[in-house]
DNA sequence: TCGTATTTCTACGACAAAGGCGAATATTAT
DNA sequence: ATAATATTCGCCTTTGTCGTAGAAATACGA
């Protein structure tokens, strides 16, 4: 019964916690490319964000249409509890298999 | 045709850096059971294996018949430099998506 | 002010890739 | 032969991908 993250849905989840309340689909997908250098379309960023929904480790809220030129009301997303303790799993399981390399541990220059 | 690592990908990428030259089909999962908490059959880490060889991250080697028992002779696996550095890319999107967010990233105690 | 264009955001649908598991198979020693 | 250990196979579920369609909001000209 304990799931386990993809790794779209831990860098969505990673996403979340850095826009705070900002979160939203759009933005969610220019964190991830800007930042993270994950190029991906938007189709698959709601479709996670529908999954984790439904899992329940996130949570969501409309927004209030904004001033701005066109555009439909967004959707904010956050973490569940749920959700913050399995993506402190999923990392934890990095981390513990990372720690000790040293310098066999690969980095991007 | 930048192609991502699976999270299972990405952990086995790891448990092969950790065991060095004694990687081999059962020891992986060992390591992903004790280490990670990642509790996963022998099917689907040879699975992952078999594709990461296919994809050229990781090479293998047949190894010698051991004094034990029974047994079939081990295939040992190590990491090709695509293979680093697919990881290294991968492992960077989480550290950059979760540098700076102090308490906020959540920890297993 | 009505209606249409335009912009922004979200949802859908069909498919590809990755993960999961149990059972079957192979290979080795006793 | 039997038992032990390791790997492969087949089938299925879950995740990821992408293009396209749809919805909701503003801007603007008639």
């Amino acid at each position: 019964m304990t799931a386990y993250l993809g790794d779209l849905e831990q860098l969505i989840l990673l996403a979340l916690l850095r826009l705070g309340p900002a979160a939203y689909g759009v933005a969610i997908a220019e964190q991830l490319a800007d930042r993270a250098g994950r190029e991906t379309s938007l189709g698959a960023v709601y479709k996670t964000l529908t999954r984790l929904e439904q899992k329940g480790y996130v949570r969501a809220t409309m927004g209030d249409p904004t001033p701005e030129r066109g555009g439909r009301r967004k959707r904010y997303y956050q973490l569940t509890p749920a959700g913050r303790k399995t993506l402190g799993a999923s990392l934890d399981a990095i981390r513990r298999l990372s720690a000790g390399l040293g310098r066999l541990i690969p980095e991007e220059s």
